[in-house]
DNA sequence: TAATTTTACGCAATCGATTGCGCAACCGAT
DNA sequence: ATCGGTTGCGCAATCGATTGCGTAAAATTA
């Protein structure tokens, strides 16, 4: 048994498709014998319209790729949870592609929801991208995109941001008030524009403090904790400042074979705050929050949907600080 | 500018849409002078052909449909990783649906994908999901459905299913073999049938050890907490078993503010393996793997689109015991 | 009664790539 | 000259819902 058509519908009433399609949407130009003639048979069949022709018809699709660099269990689950929380209210549906923090793939991705035909793009970028020149074919589309969280300095398309000034602020403020004099800072992927706002951040804000700052940047979790592991023993540092919860993550894993503790630093980091509930009482957080990241991106893509004329502009979401709580 | 088609070339060229079609596909009809024309015409355009327009005649989507009762940060990323590390390879995407743990809405969505024509269906059940009659439309329309992890008995549908006897087995062994006397056991959602099969198999391999088991069912990780934390002080427990990471989080976030440490238990639990991992060196674990499930829900989703006569059948992922290293 | 309007429905096009079938042109063999 | 075969390409249908336009029949008006 294959699905009931309006085709079916019509051949079995003797009627045309458009009377039956006409009938269904109650259009006043049908007579009220043939709209319940067809209600009748629409609900006996148990017909339900093809969202497929539907679509077709609209030339739409109603369907949003979303490209991320990594599917990670901290910051992408509550992106997603935000998209469909918007998304689906309006009958818009979330097509997942991974680049695998690979610009090829990245590019691949793209070009198939191009060729595909979604009515939008959600992008998240990889380390490895330096420039947008293969989304030029989304605005010859008349694709909308919007970037969020992972960008870079552009201003030809939409962007949902974390305000990585207040964030970095926030640490610095809070370094300076606990009189912090060497800190051990992990950061992600040097390349990204999240990792430089951030790095630069700290620095500006620290700046005339008397605070020696030593770096770290890693590309994983693994390398993250690696890399700590060889640094935190060489110098009395007393506090740690991470940039993600990756890095945290990669942080603790280190913790857990070294001679010192977490008890022994004042910890701060840059985080979505599920870990550091789970990791200990000791890190005081600036959280930002992924679902509200994903409920505004999601917003700005349906908001460019409905006019594509708009013009790009950036948002930054706002961020909370969380001291710890001993 | 829109998009280039077949017939925006096949006019400039002065030829038909099949030529142009047989000529880029190189099929021996076509002749070599304009074959060569065809695609010297397409790469000047920068020809790519729409996805929409070969599904469209090949009657596919090209979409597997997700739909997950819960987006969490634990089991279904993992579980994400691994479908698309199959699909992608066949050129196949991902639709994800969220069913927010409401049976109505894992019937529209169900529904939706019936009607936007997905090749194949992979779901995990609500907590309310008692029986399946809304995958019957599935059946009739040839859509083939996998069920993974969370599912129900049956035997119309594939699943591809933890091992709760071996997960179970183990952890009862264990607990045995530790001369545990008093444990309390925080199950997750009591409707589930992993919950079932897992309360039960514990209680079946502890059977005649002079082991008490007390037991607590949580439908969400601060449920989980709360009801360990009344809990937890009122008899002497040596032992305390968590059938998942969600109520895992829950006991962890309850030790925070409890008198007793998780150093005073011995803890086991089943679990995907990074979050003990970050909690504490004191848990040991089955360990399931989402990835693998991941990878072979979607290989069998697959091999059902292919060949849709295939009798279902229920698959069990291997899983491991890790024992805690302090 | 004739002219005009209204009613109620059908026709056909729409999106883009593919492919079975048809057919004209050409070639070689009888 | 006729037949049979091959080459090279075009026509039209395919999926399903929608809608602008056309129109016959009915109703209304002059």
């Amino acid at each position: 048994m294959s699905r009931i058509t309006i085709k079916d519908m019509a051949e079995m009433l003797k009627i045309s498709t458009s009377t039956v399609s006409r009938a269904l949407s109650d259009h006043p130009d049908i007579s009220e014998v043939v709209k319940s003639r067809v209600r009748e048979v629409a609900a006996l069949m148990n017909y339900h319209p093809s969202e497929w022709g539907k679509n077709f018809r609209n030339k739409k699709s109603k369907l949003i790729g979303l490209i991320i660099p990594k599917m990670n269990m901290f910051f992408i689950p509550s992106i997603i949870n935000g998209l469909t929380s918007i998304l689906t209210e309006k009958d818009y549906h979330l097509l997942i592609l991974i680049s695998d923090e690979e610009i090829e793939l990245e590019k691949k991705h793209v070009e198939f929801c191009c060729n595909y035909g979604v009515d939008g793009i959600v992008i998240s970028l990889t380390a490895q991208t330096t420039d947008l020149a293969h989304l030029e074919n989304c605005s010859n589309l008349d694709i909308p995109v919007v970037i969020f969280d992972k960008s870079i300095t552009q201003n030809l398309y939409d962007e949902i941001l974390i305000d990585n000034e207040a964030t970095t602020k926030k640490i610095a403020t809070y370094l300076i008030k606990n009189k912090v004099k060497n800190i051990l800072c992990v950061f992600g992927n040097h390349n990204l524009d999240i990792t430089k706002k951030r790095e630069n951040g700290l620095a500006q804000y620290l700046e005339n403090h008397a605070i020696k700052i030593t770096k770290i940047f890693a590309d994983s979790e693994s390398e993250a904790s690696r890399l700590f592991s060889e640094r935190i023993g060489t110098e009395n540092f007393d506090a740690i400042f991470a940039m993600s919860d990756e890095v945290l993550a990669g942080i603790f894993l280190a913790f857990t074979n070294l001679p010192v503790s977490p008890q022994d630093y004042l910890i701060t980091a840059i985080s979505s705050g599920e870990l550091p509930y789970f990791l200990s009482k000791n890190i005081s957080i600036v959280k930002h929050d992924g679902f509200e990241v994903g409920r505004l991106t999601a917003a700005k893509i349906l908001e460019k949907i409905d006019n594509k004329t708009l013009s790009p502009e950036t948002k930054y979401i706002d961020v909370s600080f969380h001291e710890a709580t001993i």
